[in-house]
Formats: C-alpha cells, structure tokens, sequence
DNA sequence: AGATTAAAAGACATTTTTATCCTTTATATG
DNA sequence: CATATAAAGGATAAAAATGTCTTTTAATCT
C-alpha cells in the first residue's frame, strides 16, 4: 500500500515529534532501536526528509533530528509523497492514464471513494494531529 | 497499492471474461497485445492463475486459456492474495503485527475503515461481478 | 507414429527497492 | 586551532520485483 521506505518515514516523524524538540534533539541511532527501522537505512531516510524540510537536522556535538513547530504542520500525504512519488495512491488500480470517476476502470468502484478518502485524510491530517491522538491515548506508536 | 502483477493478472482474467469461452479459448500473445503486457510475463502470470484454478487452460492445437463458469465465480480477493501474498492489503500500514481497531496505530484511522472496505469489496465481488458491469457501459477495460 | 501447436517449466537478465559501509562536511567544545 | 561528534553524501551490496528466453510436456492433426 505504501513502501517500507514510507513506513520508516512516518515512523520515525511521529517518533521525533512525540519525543524531540528543538532542545532535545535525538540521534539517528536513537531513533532506530525503539522504531526497530535498520540504522543506515533510517539515516538515508532522514536525509531525504531533511532535504524536504519534513525534519530538521544539526550536525556536530549536540546535534541530531528534531520537528521545528513548521515541521509538525507537515501532513502525512507529503512524507509520502517525498518517499513513494505523487501517483502510488492516486494512481488508477489498473493502469488507465487517470483515475476518473467519468470513466472508471472495472475496479475502480471497489475502491474508488475508499482511496479517494483516504488521501484526503492524509492531506488534511499533520504530523501534529496525529501526536494529539497519540497523546490522547487514542492510537499507538509501534515498536 | 497491488503490484504489477496483480494488476496484470486482473487485467488478464477480465479480458478472458468478456473475451473468451470454453469453445473460444485464447493465446497467451492474444491477451498481451491488447492488453499491453508484454508476453512472457503474462505468460507466468497465467500459469500462476491456472495452478490456483482462477483460470482455465489446454495445451496444444486449438488450446489456449479461457474461463470456466466455475473461474468466474472468483473473488477478486482471490486473485490479488495468489500474486501478492494474504496481507499486502490488510495489514498495518506501520508494520503493527495486526490491524486491530483496538489497537490502533496512528495511521490506522486514517486508512481504516477504507481499507476494511476496501478488502470487503474485493471478496464480495466477483470476476463475473465485474463483467456486468463492463457489459453494462459501467466501466471500461484498460488498454 | 510423426509433426505441429501451445501451455508449463526452468534458467537467466534487468530494474527497483531495501540495506550497509565508508568518506566528507558542518558544528561544538576544550 | 585541534579534536570529537553527528549528519550528509557517495559507493556498493543484497533482495525482491519485473521481464526475457529456452526447453519440456501435453494435446491435436495429418
Ligand atoms: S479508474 Fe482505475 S481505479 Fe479509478
Ligand atoms: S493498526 Fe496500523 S493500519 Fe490498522
């Protein structure tokens, strides 16, 4: 549905979020043993986030990653779309060149408003939104 | 959100539905080309169809592949669990070990009940479910 | 039986995704 | 300034998905 590469991402952005801020901000390693995320793998994956101000990163002695308050407006369709590309849930189930209601693929109906929901979900839901549930106690981070 | 080869197999098993009969069975190079998939692969697609019972096939002269009235009655579900494997679509988005609504994980409510129905829908609906529909102007097959 | 047809099966090649390692750059601190 | 720290960046490796090619098996027809 999404890639692993997604997966890390909003893993590892909804672990800083919960657990980073400005002046305590977390290593790399730091995040990959609690989010079970392989060390180098993660730290590529921060890059690419840093690179789209999805994370913000301070190298050197007391450095690391953390949100800024900007970074937790952040909704979730863009760490998607940073890791996976604009059209992996957008795109049509069968391959037509669109996903249109006017002239629906033969599955299109099965999924149709369901995926339509669900990126809109995903684009009117940030970073910070999520946290509030978490905290909330209303959802769970995995390990 | 399914692989390719899932895509290719429903592609293929639609167009053996409206196309085909068990008097009118059709080469594995009379699908690729109107269906755009190049041959060889959709050659081990249908074999991988054929071993699950999801299509039907006969060797030699005047063989080729068709769907029996029994394949009709396949759940779309069926077709995209036999290439991609029981969870792709039912599991955690996050890599939580279930998707459990009483155990959320942040991204579940964003994706829930979509995805639920989403799954419902396929195991509801059949290949012949789908045909009407195309046979009705409903929905069209992808080239 | 022999020849031809077409799927089944196996081997192999390419691309993409996932993962690891090593070097470089920026920052802080003594 | 020298040194340590930690992310950034580059190179490489392993695994999975996708795609191709060749050989084998089963069916049909002369
Ligand atoms: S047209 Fe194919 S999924 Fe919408
Ligand atoms: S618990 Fe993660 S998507 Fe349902």
């Amino acid at each position: 549905m999404i890639s692993n590469s997604s997966k890390y991402a909003v893993k590892a952005v909804l672990y800083l979020a919960v657990n980073s801020s400005e002046d305590h901000k977390i290593l790399a390693k730091d995040i990959s043993t609690p989010t079970n995320i392989p060390k180098a793998y993660l730290s590529k994956v921060l890059q690419e986030l840093s690179r789209h101000n999805i994370v913000s990163s301070v190298r050197g002695p007391g450095g690391g990653f953390y949100l800024s308050k900007e970074n937790i407006k952040t909704p979730l369709m863009k760490i998607i779309q940073v890791m996976d590309g604009d059209n992996r849930l957008t795109s049509c189930m069968l391959s037509l060149q669109e996903c249109d209601a006017e002239h629906p693929c033969p599955m299109h109906d099965l999924v149709g408003n369901t995926k339509v929901n669900f990126v809109k979900n995903l684009e009117e839901n940030t970073v910070g939104d999520l946290v509030k549930d978490i905290k909330a106690g209303k959802s769970f981070l995995p390990l």
